[in-house]
DNA sequence: CTCGTGTTCGATCATTTGATCGATGAATGA
DNA sequence: TCATTCATCGATCAAATGATCGAACACGAG
């Protein structure tokens, strides 16, 4: 709307000379509001226009980039970056925290606290709640960081199956850890993640006990879910949710990374495949309505991360420095 | 309230922590405010604080100097060595011009132009105004640089002897130009700016023209004089207004500027000597209560202007660069 | 354990800022 | 020369900001 004025004046000598004496103001004017902190009316009858006057002048100045503000402090990065983040994937937040070169271990608490602070500000509420959560190391550090508040009145559910292929319990889940400190309810899905065979997922999906679990998760108002890399260091093999072979299917068709289970493609597309058919996981599309948060950093899982904002299946993100760095060299 | 979670790190230094996550929040809340171009309500909502607290972080960040303003643009060196001089002389107003470092003809026009900026604030108004004016170079080339207006009901008044010692009229008194282009009232001092004797002087003093002007002078609101410099340059010099003899008497004192034919000394008194006394001009503490604004550049005038400053004779200063820059250097 | 002290926080109000709209004045073309 | 159009300017109002004040909280001493 604004600024195209400007630049269709016709080119006569008069004309430019007018308006570098106009740049002359807005500069002096800026210079006095900016550095000066004088307020617009002093600034008014300091260079005798008035104030909606000066008012222009500023807003001049800051349209031809006369005004540089540079905040010096090492966040300075991260907001960048989660600010553009932001805007180029749609996002309603999108939190980076500050990667320390030195300590690798670090990066993963400020991702913990970053997300406790979110999830903190979701709980600490006291209308009823429902909430649901993914599985990882990140999710499980992230409510481990939260403070014990009583909140019996909440509901936490697990989105993942928490029982691996050889019937061993996931490490990873945040819901008891999260319903210990508040008192909630907890919901977990009696399933591994992979079913044995389609017909196993049937069965199970099949159950009232699932079927009743799923009726809660579709209630939550907000999922906290990690991500997850597709490769030979994939939390998704490494914990046994699923088998080499299976590992190399995934590659195979492409896939860089996970959502609760579904492989994605690069682009964040569902990847049709034999294990897509056994993930008893809920599906994706299941939270276009809800606040689907993920919660992952460090740079080996950029593409995943990125993969899962093409999708656009978040409507946040809580990430560190290197992954935002990852995300937006290969996005912009 | 907010972020109950956060702060539950326990840390050996327990208050430099909490002050360092207090910066980082100021941080981003700067970020967000100045560069995001977010508003505190916005802002306050994402950090999860109230608006004061936004309030108060973006306070915090500006007092810790986090915040860089720079305002892209030549003048700015001018407006810091404005503000610099107007707080350390206690002025009204101090305008500071660029000095082309090619031609410094030009420096001489933007002094003009400045000045008559000035001047035009005050004669356009519309109730009878008295101004009193100096002579020189730079307060001719600013009435010249006036544009026409008409204001019959205004009167300005030459604060200087219009005579040389030969005989021959100023050339560069300002009253003349100034009242052909208002249409105003004009009233000229029929003497030279200093007697050939002490007597000569008396008996001026004692005319009944003399005494008018000077009750019309006194009624001035504003007075706008040019800075002489006391050197083999000085226009009071060249122009035959005082001899060789007189110049070197006024060099031995010490001499470095005058005002309306007062010379000063680098301290901005007043030096009584043979040719004080035969000064016709107003003395200068008529002006305590008037605005007396001073009128010069150029890194030569430095010495004067900055005795003028000294002496706290002025309310307002009009300079370039150049000058400014001497000012400041020698002064801080 | 209780009181005092100092600090911090958020509700409220005054000031400042940004935006809209009508009016005024200058440039253009008939 | 006059009418038309466009840009610019300042009055007015809504939004945002900064500041003050009382209350709550934590901490330390008695």
């Amino acid at each position: 709307m604004e600024g195209f004025g400007l630049m269709s004046k016709r080119e006569g000598a008069g004309n430019v000379d007018k308006f570098e004496l106009k740049l002359d103001q807005a500069a002096r004017a800026a210079w006095l509001s900016y550095v000066g902190g004088r307020t617009q009316d002093e600034i008014a009858s300091q260079l005798g226009v008035s104030r909606p006057g000066v008012q222009r002048l500023l807003a001049l100045a800051r349209q031809e980039g006369l005004v540089k503000v540079h905040i010096d402090h090492p966040l300075t990065n991260c907001m960048v970056m989660s600010d553009a983040i932001l805007k180029r994937f749609g996002l309603e937040f999108c939190d980076v925290v500050p990667a320390d070169p030195e300590a690798a271990e670090s990066s993963a608490h400020y991702l913990a606290v970053a997300g406790a602070e979110r999830l903190a500000r979701l709980i600490e509420r006291s209308e009823p709640l429902t909430l649901s959560l993914g599985t990882g190391r990140s999710i499980r550090a992230t409510v481990e960081a939260l403070s014990r508040i009583e909140r019996p009145q909440h509901r936490f559910v697990s989105l993942v199956g928490n029982v691996a292929r050889d019937g061993s319990a996931n490490r990873y889940d945040g819901v008891m850890v999260l319903a210990d400190k508040t008192g909630g309810e907890r919901f977990l899905l009696p399933a591994p993640v992979v079913a044995g065979s389609v017909e196993e997922k049937e069965a199970m999906l099949g159950q009232r006990l699932f079927q009743a679990i799923v009726e809660v998760a579709k209630d939550a108002e907000a999922a906290y879910i990690g991500v997850g890399r597709i490769d030979r260091q994939a939390t998704l093999f490494q914990d046994h949710f699923i088998s080499e072979a299976e590992l190399d299917e995934l590659l195979w068709r492409q896939a860089v990374g996970e959502l609760l289970g579904w492989p994605l493609d690069r682009n964040g597309t569902v990847i049709e495949c034999s294990i897509t058919r056994r993930v008893t996981s809920l599906p994706l599309t299941m939270f276009r309505d809800q606040t689907l948060v993920a919660l992952a950093g460090g740079r080996d899982k950029g593409p995943a991360i990125l993969a899962a904002l093409r999708g656009g299946w978040l409507k946040g993100l809580i990430t560190d420095e290197s992954a935002a760095g990852y995300i937006l060299e290969n996005e912009i």
